[in-house]
DNA sequence: TTTCGCATGTAAACAGTTACATGATTAC
DNA sequence: GTAATCATGTAACTGTTTACATGCGAAA
């Protein structure tokens, strides 16, 4: 799914600036899905207009500067549908905090308790972000909840038993 | 973490050949964790031996080309150490799977009931995959096994909810 | 006989992030 | 006064994927 198609599918919920674009991944609900920057999201929206998928009105703006909002059009509704109807790529999953677990055996287990307080404090905070804005999407937002919630009570019921286990390997390797 | 220390990562555990880092990645339990290509991962072999945080021996097979082994020196023990001491980027997930039931309501509901049937299949034949290859970390292992039952069991129990939701929307459309 | 597994590597194409450039307003 | 929010955009850098290049052995 390229930032193209990212771009056609928020604008298709309401024409949209590149600013409210951005906030999309980071808020409404779509921020557990994928995540853009402004660097990939302006050009795909210059992208886009030129190739009448969208059209952009700038909105004047008193004391700021004029905000470009963004409209899909009928041709940018089904190169969308043409996009979604397309088997989806597998997920893409990369996180540096399981692949630094997977090695928490060469590290001090006091980093490693922190480390993972770290992570289920984080997953919590997003859980509360989550909870309180419902999402347009029920099912979607329901996923996200389920995933982290199951993430994080993971995380917490194993804490203890993961830190005593290296500070037992490293007793022994000390003995 | 980029690929040099994934690959430092995985022959810290035993030397090993790119061909089989990258099986690593695949199957034995960091597959839920990273993805990397021979494109990637033998570029940042040869990067690895010239900076001496590994050294390469070729083993000459019969019927084979050679395979070469890597093997991961002090230093790169120490590079290893360092690099996974720094705090752990943010997790980068995208999922063109969620994107795409986000739009669900765009698509035919029998489209959408293949999708998810799919995924659902996806996650029982991945869980069944890891439940027969217990892995060397149990930690991370058990996390992705929580994670991905609770993404499967998700989906199973919200599945016929969506659809009908999806179908009565159609229906208030089509009226 | 065709596909899968073993086995390494390069180059071009593609995509994405970060840093840079600018600047006013508002809330703390 | 300092940080955050609003607001757009480019360019360089970094990284990844894909296609190409090669080729045998074993199993289905």
């Amino acid at each position: 799914m390229d930032t193209k198609t990212l771009c056609l599918g928020v604008i298709s919920l309401g024409a949209a600036s590149g600013y409210e674009i951005k906030k999309a991944f980071e808020e409404d609900g779509l921020n557990h899905i994928y995540h853009t920057s402004y660097g990939s999201i302006y050009p795909a929206l210059t992208a886009l207009t030129k190739e009448g998928l969208a059209v952009c009105s700038a909105m004047a703006q008193e004391k700021r500067p004029d905000k470009k909002v963004y409209t899909i059009t009928e041709a940018g509704r089904s190169a969308l549908l043409t996009a979604l109807s397309a088997p989806p790529a597998e997920d893409k999953f990369r996180s540096d905090f399981l692949f630094t677990m997977f090695f928490a055996h060469l590290l001090p287990p006091n980093h490693v308790a922190k480390l993972l307080d770290e992570r289920i404090a984080w997953y919590e905070g997003n859980l509360a972000k989550m909870e309180s804005n419902r999402d347009c999407n029920a099912f979607v937002h329901g996923m996200g909840l389920a995933v982290y919630r199951s993430a994080a009570d993971y995380l917490k019921a194993h804490r203890q038993e993961f830190l005593d286990q290296l500070s037992g390997a490293n007793q022994l390797v000390a003995e």
